[in-house]
This record gives C-alpha cells, sequence and structure tokens, in this order.
DNA sequence: AAACTGCTCAACCGCGTTGCG
DNA sequence: TCGCAACGCGGTTGAGCAGTT
C-alpha cells in the first residue's frame, strides 16, 4: 500500500495538466482519500494544497485539502465532546472575542475552530430555543450578541482591550500552586512590570494580600491565555497579567473556594473572581464587590504599577513580554517569570542560548534570579528575544533564564509545533555565537520533538505526538547547569526522566561536586491523555489538559538551602496536586516538600 | 416500525488578506 | 501599482444519526 501510495504521490506534472480540468469530487472523503493526504503532508509537509491534486490521484481542490487535513488528519486533534473546561473555556472567549473561532482554537488545543464553531452554534441555538441567555447571568461580555451578528472587527479590537475579569472568571479549576520559601516582593527593585499602563487591565484580579506575606506568585495556564489572548489583539505582546497567591506552606486551594473564604489578612487569594456571583475581589486589605466591567486600582509599588484606570488599559508598546519578580526569603533572590504562549503559525526556530555573565551581568545578582517567559503570541510568527529572531508554530512557547552569581543561562525553547513533523532540532548556542569570546562558558542544548520516543544523552524520553517533548540542558564546564522540559508525556511513567544535570560532553566536569554550586531543573509537562503523573517518583493526579511548568533554581551559595520552585499549572477538573521541593543538586533529594 | 424532529459535524462557499511576479 | 493565486477564516449547508412520537 505504502509503494502504491509513493506511486500516486510520485506521479506529477506530467498527469497534472491534464488533471487541471478534471472534475474535482466533492462531498465526504474515503479513507484511501485521507492516505493520500496524509502520506503527502507527512512527505512534503503543509502548504501548497492546491500542488497536492497536482502531484496525487486525488480529486479535491486545494481548499478541501487543506480543511481535511486542518479539521480531521493533523495530528493531536482532540476529538469527542467538550469537556466542561472547555465548555466554560470557549464561553469565556466568545463573550470577549466573538466569533473569532481560528483564535478561540488557539486556546484549546486539540480543538478546531470547525469545532468550536459548531458548538456555539448549537449552544447558541439551545439557548435560544430553551430562553437562556448565551453567556452566564453573572457574565459580563464585552461582545454582545448583536456585536457578534454584526461582527465588526472594530468592535472586537475595542472589547479585547477590556478586562479579562470574565476569562478569568470562568475557570473552575484554578490552578495549583507552589509556594514556599519565597516570598512576594513588593519593592521598587524586584516587581518588574514592564506594562506598568497596563496593570490596570483587569487588575481587580490582582488580588494581593499583606505585601508580607510569605507567597509565591505563580503565573497560571490562564494567565498565559490573557496573555496570548491579551497579546493577540494588542500588538502581539501580551498585556494582561494575573497572579495566584498562596498561603507560605498551605496546600492549593481552589481558588474559589479560597474566595469566600476571603479574609483580608489571609495569604490566599484567588485571581479567577470575575464569574462567580457575589464574587469579591481582596483588594487593599478590603473586600469589595467583584465589578466585571470596571477597572480597581491595583495595589503596587508605586514605581513599579503605574496606577490606571479603564482608559488607560493599553499596552505598553516596545515590551515584548511582562515580568514579575518573586522574591525568595532572601531579598537577594529573585524569580522571574513570564509566560506567553502559544505560537500560531509560522516556520518554527529553536533556538537556546545561554547568556554569559557579562552579558547578564551576574556579579551584579547577588544570588539568583530565574525567568520563565513562555509566549503566546497569535498574531505573529516572529518574536524576538535579546535580539534573537525566534520563529515558531503553534501552541507553546517557554522561555527560562537562570542566571546567578556564577551563571547566566538563559534557555529559551518553543513547542510544540501545531502541525506538520515536529523536530526542532538541538540548537546549541553557546554565547559564543554571539559573544565568541565567551564561547567556553556554557552550552545550552534544546531539544524538541514529536516523537513517541526520543533519547537525548543517552537517557530515553517516552512521549506521545500529542503535543511536544521539550528537553533543555545547559551545563557549563564550570557551572552545571541543567534544565530539562519534557512534554507531553502519555501513560508513561516519568521515573525515567533523569534528574541530574550533566554537562553535554563534559560530564564529568558538571560532576556531583560541582554541582552543588548551581542547579536548575525545569520541567514543562503537557499531559494530555494521561489521568496521573508521576514526577520524581511523585505522583501528579491530573487530568489532561494544558501547561505544567516547574521552574527551580538554585544560587551558588545555597548549596544546602536549595531552592526550588515548581509550577504546575492547569490541572483539569480535579484537585491540583501540586508539589514543590528543593533538590540538593549534589545529593539530588528533595529537601522541602510541598503540598 | 415508520415518520418526524433535533442535533452534530463534515464539508463547501464566499470573502478578505497576503504574497508574488 | 496592479492582478493573480494561494491561503485563511467565518458563514452556511446538508448528510447522517439519535431520540421521540
Amino acid at each position: 500500500m505504502g509503494l502504491e501510495l509513493d506511486l500516486k504521490l510520485l506521479r506529477c506534472c506530467g498527469e497534472s495538466t491534464s488533471k487541471g480540468n478534471e472534475h474535482l469530487k466533492k462531498g465526504p472523503w474515503t479513507s484511501a482519500e485521507d492516505e493520500i493526504l496524509v502520506t503527502y503532508v507527512n512527505r512534503f509537509g503543509e502548504g501548497n494544497w492546491n500542488s497536492i491534486r497536482k502531484h496525487t490521484e486525488l480529486r479535491r481542490c486545494g481548499k478541501s485539502c487543506r480543511l481535511r487535513w486542518i479539521n480531521h488528519l493533523m495530528p493531536n486533534l482532540k476529538k469527542g465532546a467538550f469537556t466542561e473546561q472547555e465548555e466554560q473555556l470557549v464561553i469565556t472567549l466568545h463573550s470577549k472575542m466573538g466569533n473569532r473561532w481560528a483564535q478561540m482554537a488557539a486556546f484549546l488545543p486539540g480543538r478546531t475552530d470547525n469545532d468550536i464553531k459548531n458548538y456555539w452554534n448549537t449552544r447558541k441555538k439551545r439557548c435560544q430555543r430553551a430562553g437562556l441567555p448565551l453567556y452566564p447571568p453573572n457574565a459580563c461580555h464585552n461582545v454582545s450578541e448583536e456585536d457578534e451578528e454584526s461582527s465588526c472587527l472594530s468592535k472586537y479590537s475595542y472589547s479585547y482591550d477590556q478586562p479579562f475579569e470574565l476569562l478569568q472568571g470562568s475557570i473552575p479549576n484554578g490552578p495549583g500552586i507552589i509556594s514556599d520559601n519565597f516570598q512576594t516582593n513588593y519593592g521598587a527593585s524586584s516587581y518588574a512590570m514592564p506594562f506598568a499602563d497596563t496593570v490596570g487591565f483587569g487588575s481587580q484580579n490582582y488580588a494581593f494580600a499583606n505585601p508580607t506575606a510569605n507567597c509565591v506568585v505563580q503565573p497560571t495556564y490562564f494567565e498565559n491565555v490573557l496573555h496570548a489572548f491579551n497579546g493577540s489583539v494588542a500588538d502581539g505582546y501580551p498585556t494582561a497579567k494575573q497572579f495566584l497567591f498562596q498561603p507560605s506552606g498551605g496546600t492549593s486551594q481552589n481558588c474559589f473556594g479560597s474566595l469566600h473564604g476571603a479574609d483580608p489578612s489571609s495569604q490566599s487569594l484567588a485571581p479567577f473572581l470575575g464569574a462567580i456571583p457575589g464574587g469579591h475581589a481582596l483588594l487593599n486589605d478590603t473586600i469589595s464587590t467583584y465589578c466585571p466591567t470596571r477597572t480597581a486600582k491595583l495595589e503596587l509599588p508605586s514605581d513599579q504599577c503605574v496606577e490606571t484606570d479603564a482608559s488607560s488599559r493599553l499596552t505598553c508598546p516596545g515590551t515584548p513580554v511582562s515580568v514579575y519578580n518573586v522574591q525568595s526569603p532572601s531579598a537577594a533572590d529573585t524569580v522571574q517569570s513570564n509566560f506567553v504562549s502559544p505560537w500560531k503559525s509560522g516556520p518554527m526556530l529553536q533556538q537556546a542560548h545561554l547568556l554569559s555573565d557579562a552579558e547578564k551581568e551576574p556579579s551584579e545578582m547577588s544570588s539568583i534570579t530565574s525567568t520563565i517567559k513562555p509566549n503566546d503570541v497569535f498574531e505573529s510568527s516572529g518574536l524576538s528575544f535579546d535580539d534573537m529572531e525566534l520563529y515558531s508554530t503553534a501552541v507553546a512557547d517557554s522561555y527560562v533564564e537562570s542566571p546567578s552569581a556564577l551563571v547566566s543561562l538563559q534557555s529559551k525553547w518553543f513547542a510544540p509545533c501545531k502541525s506538520g513533523p515536529v523536530l526542532q532540532e538541538a540548537h546549541a548556542l553557546s554565547s559564543a555565537e554571539k559573544e565568541p569570546s565567551l564561547k567556553s562558558s556554557v552550552t545550552p542544548i534544546v531539544k524538541s520533538s514529536d516523537v513517541s520516543e526520543c533519547r537525548i544523552d543517552g537517557t530515553e524520553f517516552y512521549s506521545t505526538p500529542f503535543a511536544f517533548d521539550t528537553y533543555v540542558k545547559s551545563p557549563s564546564a564550570t557551572i552545571p547547569y541543567q534544565s530539562k522540559c519534557v512534554t507531553p508525556w502519555k501513560n508513561v511513567p516519568l521515573s525515567s526522566v533523569p534528574q541530574e544535570g550533566h554537562a553535554p560532553g563534559s560530564s564529568e566536569a558538571g560532576g556531583p561536586s560541582e554541582k552543588r554550586s548551581v542547579t536548575s531543573i525545569m520541567k514543562t509537562n503537557n499531559v494530555f491523555c494521561s489521568s496521573g503523573l508521576s514526577i520524581n517518583d511523585r505522583e501528579f493526579n491530573s487530568k489532561p489538559v494544558v501547561v505544567d511548568t516547574y521552574v527551580g533554581s538554585l544560587p551558588a551559595t545555597f548549596s544546602s538551602q536549595l531552592q526550588q520552585e515548581r509550577t504546575i499549572a492547569p490541572w483539569k477538573g480535579n484537585p491540583v496536586v501540586v508539589v514543590a521541593d528543593a533538590f540538593n543538586s549534589a545529593e539530588e533529594e528533595p529537601l522541602e516538600k510541598f503540598c
């Protein structure tokens, strides 16, 4: 059969002319046609849909081929009924975006615009018949049905600038959180809010507690969504930010639950307030009735957060990603995280590079700084980080930066590609590639692939083609650094995931004795099809959904007091089990356990 | 069991956008 | 700058299925 298909595929040009006038078939696709199309796309990639007809016996127009591929044959498509979470998300997204199905689809991995459109139309009809509102009564949508019908783009553009409280409020299960060992730093030096003039954007969702609270700020998946969503409508960059605070050492809570128990002195805060009837946002140590249509003033350091009002919810031009820092108990330790994802289209180029000490001036950073920057850039096929052009497709984009006094490391990876054979070749960008004189410092490797199995540095990674598998390792001869990203794992125990870093090609140099200096581990997991996940012998009970990001960063001086942060979000449909533990890089044993 | 109704979803169509010669 | 082709997106249609009468 394969040979036959090959022959069909390779039969080209000579017949193409005669086929030019050939009657094109319509109607349902047969399995044989599917096979031809799949074979063709796997071999030649997407695009040039019209050429398929010329090069194969497929008598379908290019449009039809594209549609068939995108809606049915493309890998990673999710079939079956929408889950409750997906439904909620669709409702929320529609309230903000209107009939922009393709953009909405970017927020629902595995769902096509057609899926969403069909779902919505069915729901719409059902609601109309039942006399029910399309949106929950408590939801204040920005796009009215009238607007929707008129489908005015300019209106949408305007509505996009509205707060995202509705979107935020629609998430039934808040992401889990980690925390401890870090203290939210409200100081001017550590709380970086590049989008200062956008803080007002949905700022009522910044439920800040006592500024001295021992909290960890965690970006959530839906923050990613917000970023992506907002970024897609502004200038390609995120403009919104959402934080979730958890009490130090406390267990993760359903954000709604913690909301209603809101105590001005509590450190548990809920960011997803929008759609909660009678919901309250905790602001300035007072409980104010939540008003989804207005922007509340956000209590932030004055020099970090520009006070805003509804009229100033604009993006901050020129600021590629929003940033916030979390400061650890040690004032010197800062964690900086950004989340933006996914990429919608365009060629993917994965790059990782290590910032040299000189680049990041680590000497001025007394201990450690870790940065995560996943990016959602829907409208852009290209992104520039540190003067590097990064092109990516599809879904996720994560960015990690972990400089310390001894090491400055930055790794970037983008995954997964939405379609087509995904093989993000390891891309080791030594500093030398940018700064030749610093070449010997570090060598990061980024690998991402859509394979069911891969082997990296002698370690087997089992994954599924559902999404992506990213692996980052960035040690240097003198500065053992390791970050790993493996996504997604499907029904496969993760015990095989290597946990210790070693310098590729110089593992001896990165031996245990040297690992004490700096060790950072990053794990990002997308588990779409597994209800259970095990990482480092820890059980993560979850249902498939989206993003699990883990970042650890350890200063050289913290050999005995290592700090690690894990962020796992969002786990869908069940209590989020979050584990954050500190690893002693030398001993590879968790020093602390959270959750 | 047949007719009817409603729903889902695959597929098509038209239009706007983009890229290229 | 213009025209054309390819592509992408949203709207619409209709076949097929399931449930109900």
